[in-house]
DNA sequence: ATAATCAGTATATAACGTACACAGTTTTAG
DNA sequence: CTAAAACTGTGTACGTTATATACTGATTAT
């Protein structure tokens, strides 16, 4: 009846157990030196998963052709991972990288603005990471670290922390829900693209929908500009920081 | 060789092919009158999937235990809709209902700030309608009438079109990524939220984690209060539209 | 030396989406 | 009025998926 032995799962210290995953996330995972030595690394098996994201999407990412990819059978990825959902777990915190240094010069503004462009420029490196459903909240090492500078660039402000972090939230989930928009429409044949607006067009009665209409009219949905995306992201981004901006400043007189 | 005849799929009025998802969205399938009479209905179909998904989550859902539901055979369900793909799309739009009436007496903010709480409100009622993976934009007249209510929220103001729809959208984006982070907390186990924040101590490095472990330290990650949800979407979303309102204040000289 | 622990493999299972062929029903064309 | 065409729901079958389980053999601690 050893209590540390009757754990079920995850190392503990204090009292706190770690779930495996994260353990893995920071490399806690204690050797284990008995048996044949390994044929791979959790990175190595990281990495080629994200190989093969890269190449097929994270829907063709499967435990086979991960394996398919290293060589091994597929059911050897379980002695280092114990569900795809882990692995994927991982993966999503690997994936994103870490966040490039930050001018510490740089106002509060300039620094999230930053911090938002290296997000939204991390995202399409690997535009699959969007697909990955977010199962727990992030606490991966890279994750951390990009939380890390979004509330550093808020540092200089006298803003209470629980704003702090909820500004810099708010900016992080819209730059990866102005990814997904953008991922949407370059997924999309121009074909497709072209017809939209006037599917809509056909489909939309004007006296039900006059906004709609008159938004149709003026061409919103026409997206022949090459950059698109961008633009409006910086537009939508201008905008948030606008309202931070007049918060940071009720808190400094 | 019939043009008609010829076009692969969906209908055509005036050289714009409709596809075929976008037609049963709205209700426009010519009938097919010979063989015999359907045992259900496509509304009979999509209404239990969303029972379904409702009981079991949108993961529960599926196409055999949708015909189970309504007591036919799996296959069957292949003579109303063409791929489980096109039955989710058709779920995005039935589910999240119909807009609810706005007050056109209300000032632009007012307007867009009930719009907002509504729709979250109506994510509420299906949270698995999160997890539905966005493939197309979206054209369903439920999802039409949401943004045709946005865009008449923005009707007052002299902005141009393109930029109410910009700002409509990225509100509608805030809610959705709000909705998101609400349910993943929900989703957890008490256990699991208080054990977050200490996990996060025993793993992040003071010295190379300053900030987070500021914020950490003012329990930003501690969750305990009752409406903790509700009250930061309030707080993001004045932030968004304190944003909105200089940007319009701007053209309103 | 022997027992415990580990690595990778082989096999098997349950669930999934859906292609395909079929039998029965209703409507339309000749 | 008959026959063809179009449509319904069903049964069967296939390929893929994640992963449980039992195994063989390697390595190390006792």
């Amino acid at each position: 009846m050893n209590p540390v032995a009757e754990r079920p799962t995850g190392g503990a210290v204090n009292d706190v157990v770690i779930p495996k995953a994260i353990e893995l996330a920071w490399g806690i995972g204690e050797a284990g030196t008995r048996g044949p030595k390994r044929g791979m690394s959790l990175d190595q098996v990281i990495d080629a998963a994200i190989e093969v994201a890269d190449a097929e999407g994270l829907a063709g990412l499967s435990m086979s052709r991960l394996a398919k990819q290293l060589g091994f059978t597929t059911m050897s990825l379980y002695r280092y991972v114990d569900s795809k959902d882990m692995l994927v777990l991982l993966l999503s915190d690997r994936v994103i990288g870490p966040p490039p240094p930050l001018d510490p010069a740089l106002q509060w503004r300039d620094a999230l603005d930053a911090w938002a462009f290296a997000e939204f420029e991390a995202i399409f490196k690997h535009p699959w990471w969007l697909d990955i459903p977010l199962a727990a909240p992030p606490a991966g090492p890279n994750n951390m670290a990009w939380l890390e500078a979004g509330l550093s660039a808020m540092g200089q402000t006298a803003l209470p922390e629980q704003a702090k972090f909820q500004l810099v939230m708010n900016v992080s989930l819209y730059v990866m829900s102005r990814a997904r928009l953008v991922r949407e429409m370059m997924s999309e044949t121009p074909e497709d693209d072209a017809n939209y607006p006037s599917v809509l067009a056909k489909v939309l009665d004007p006296e039900k929908f006059p906004a709609l209409t008159k938004a149709l009219a003026a061409q919103v949905f026409d997206l022949d500009e090459t950059d698109w995306d961008v633009a409006d992201f910086r537009f939508g981004l201008d905008r948030l920081l606008d309202g931070f901006e007049r918060y940071v400043e009720s808190y400094e007189p």
